[in-house]
DNA sequence: CGCGGTATTGACCAGTCTCAATCACGGTGG
DNA sequence: CCACCGTGATTGAGACTGGTCAATACCGCG
């Protein structure tokens, strides 16, 4: 059971690794308001084309953020791990352009848009460290465009199993690094764009191979490199700090 | 021949769809200095990597956006037409994610970041309004990703050309709509992500079906409807006041 | 113990890519 | 004015990735 103000102290050196911030600033986020929910897996939390003005910070569990075709045919464009703002865009642009969705039971910390916009008026370099942030989302959702574009199935796998791993912090110095996972290969198949089915017939590739494989809602990494070679993953993008 | 401070005036135009402005802030806008710079036909003027120090305002012509993989080959991002800032983003994270090119001759105007970041610091309203306006982007790459990956050949090409329309400001009132589009076969498919070959077949396709043809570098829509139901296009997501 | 959701596998089909040849057209030099 | 050339457009044939349909196996849970 994840604390607020750990959950806010996980968001504020997040946005250290990128910003650099007085003493003030870091109180000035730590001392954010809002209120806590727990969401039940599979609900949306943010609707589409929903006016929203609070931001979500994810405590525990996973969020995706999807875009819709008329069709009604869920694409991922983003996952968020505890410690992510995952709306903070939601500030600029508060008519919702995704939903926000539970994957697996996530715990989330609404903080109002009036609150953001004080500290950012009143600290200029925090809202500079917020337009920072959601452009790195942008650098990381590029990313995803020219993987899921121009890798093919297990590739695409590869790259986001192993950006998971180096966003939650697995040491690539483990023997064996693993993390929590909860998504289904149905929802692995809406970030990466492919059928479940074939989903399937990737993940059995990679574990042939001996790279990775799911286990118990967990993803096990037996061949970080091999893994990296496959996804052609390189973690600058994520503009991490740590990371490699 | 475009001129600067037209140029300055159309960013400003855009800025203001999105955010309200005093009179003050606009002129801080129109004051911002800069320098002129033409670029030819097929050269990258932002490298990948690159740590810039100044924004490339797009003043005549069309400018675009590449990720790179490894292979070197390249997947376009964002297309940028005149009064487009095409690096805005680059005043928070100065190293360079993506690469800019101009497809066909292209003139663009500097600005340092120093100078954005001043009008930023002096008018909070500003340096949010400039924060929106990257997140506009993250939404239209957003949709990009959606369009490339949900919808076939076809579709993502009726959607590129439906999308530029738009954005060039082309009346869906006209009879025959136009307008100039230097793109080879080549770049579309880098925007689209297919081979020539294939985005040669499909817009053979869509002229057949009497929806749009590309002739001498220009864009002909024939039938606007027909199309934006082929590319599932909606302008919404592009924040455009004005635009159906 | 049975049920619903998820995972797994197979057979077949479709969209797109690859390779390769040809064509159209604007610019260049004689 | 015309032959030559290079880039981009067009078209065809065959290969391959990933999608569709469908059946079966697994597994946690009431």
């Amino acid at each position: 059971m994840a604390d607020v103000s750990i959950a806010l102290a996980k968001w504020l050196a997040r946005l250290r690794l990128r910003s650099t911030l007085t003493s003030a600033e870091c109180d000035a986020v730590l001392g954010l308001p809002g209120s806590l929910e727990v969401i039940p897996a599979g609900r949306d939390f943010v609707k589409l084309g929903e006016v929203v003005d609070r931001s979500c910070l994810v405590l525990s569990g996973i969020a995706g953020r999807f875009s819709q075709g008329r069709d009604g045919i869920r694409l991922t464009t983003a996952l968020h791990i505890p410690g992510d703002m995952a709306d903070l865009h939601s500030v600029v642009l508060p008519k919702a352009a995704s939903a926000l969705m539970a994957l697996g039971e996530t715990q989330i910390y609404r903080v109002p848009h009036e609150a953001i916009r004080e500290v950012g008026d009143m600290h200029p370099a925090l809202e500079r460290a917020f337009w920072r942030d959601c452009t790195v989302d942008g650098a990381i959702l590029s990313q995803w465009s020219m993987t899921n574009s121009r890798l093919q199935g297990d590739g695409r796998i590869a790259h986001l199993l192993a950006e998971m791993s180096v966003r939650v912090g697995v040491s690539s110095a483990d023997d064996q690094m693993h993390y929590p996972f909860p998504l289904t290969q149905q929802q692995i198949g809406e970030a990466t764009n492919m059928t479940p089915v074939h989903v399937n017939r990737m993940l059995r590739g990679l574990r042939d191979k001996g790279l990775v494989e799911i286990r118990a809602r967990r993803v096990h990494i037996m061949d970080w490199r091999g893994l990296c070679a496959v996804g052609e993953f390189d973690p600058i993008y994520l503009h991490l700090r740590g990371a490699e």
